[in-house]
DNA sequence: CTAATGATGTCCT
DNA sequence: GGACATCATTAGA
């Protein structure tokens, strides 16, 4: 029997560079939850939609008051997951992005999904819900994938992760990449509101919002 | 200890 | 376009 073409790795060394540089290679590339032996099926799609907070200094950053027990793991190697709760009812995914000590992230804000759709519907519970809009938005995303707070610390480029990161395949074209300001940070002020460190990629039916 | 608030999504008009 | 659900986290008393 044939099996689908293996996973390509995410390598780490992605992450390790400048954020916006980091984002540009997680573009395209794919969220995998583990499926398990008795009902949980396995859950694949394209990331295509980033946001990035970078560094100690960024108002609209949760790393802006230094570490603290929430924020600690954006501190460290890039790589591993955090995951926050916002308004009391949504989990947002990131993946930790610099070098071990610099603090930066990027927010996955939207996936098109590709594989294991009747589990993120369940995970939404919106069965009704059209497909490219499963995980179109931060809160969508974590809850079409099952990610919870617990998710933090786990380290997205290994491949034994019940969460982890994989490479587009080779011959899938480079996605062409749009610009624009972050959403939801007006509290975080100028400059900080207006930097373009939304990207998605271009023409995507699962984005979050328009992005020009 | 108390109080304010948010890297959102959905339903309403 | 606007209301609001709902709670972990943070700052401050």
């Amino acid at each position: 029997m044939t099996r689908p073409p293996p996973e390509l790795r995410f390598p780490r060394d992605l992450l390790a560079a400048d954020s916006l540089t980091a984002a540009r290679a997680l573009l395209g590339a794919r969220l995998v939850r583990a499926g398990d032996a008795t009902e949980r099926r396995r859950r694949v799609g394209r990331i295509v939609e980033v946001e990035a907070y970078i560094g100690p200094d960024d108002r609209a950053s949760h790393a802006r008051m230094g570490p603290t027990p929430r924020n600690r793991v954006m501190f460290g190697p890039p790589g591993l997951a955090y995951v926050y709760l916002v308004y009391g009812m949504h989990h947002c995914l990131n993946v930790v992005t610099e070098a071990d000590g610099r603090p930066a992230a990027l927010l996955i804000r939207a996936v098109e999904p590709e594989d294991g759709l009747d589990a993120m519907r369940a995970g939404r519970g919106r069965p009704t819900i059209a497909d490219h809009r499963l995980a179109s938005g931060p809160g969508c995303v974590g809850a079409a994938f099952g990610v919870d707070r617990s998710f933090t610390g786990m380290d997205l480029c290994d491949p034994v992760s019940p969460l982890r990161l994989a490479s587009a395949p080779d011959d899938e074209p480079a996605p062409v990449i749009v610009t624009g300001p972050r959403i939801g940070i007006a509290y975080a002020g100028e400059p900080w509101s207006s930097r373009p460190w939304r990207l998605a990629v271009s023409g995507s039916p699962s984005l979050s919002r328009r992005l020009p």
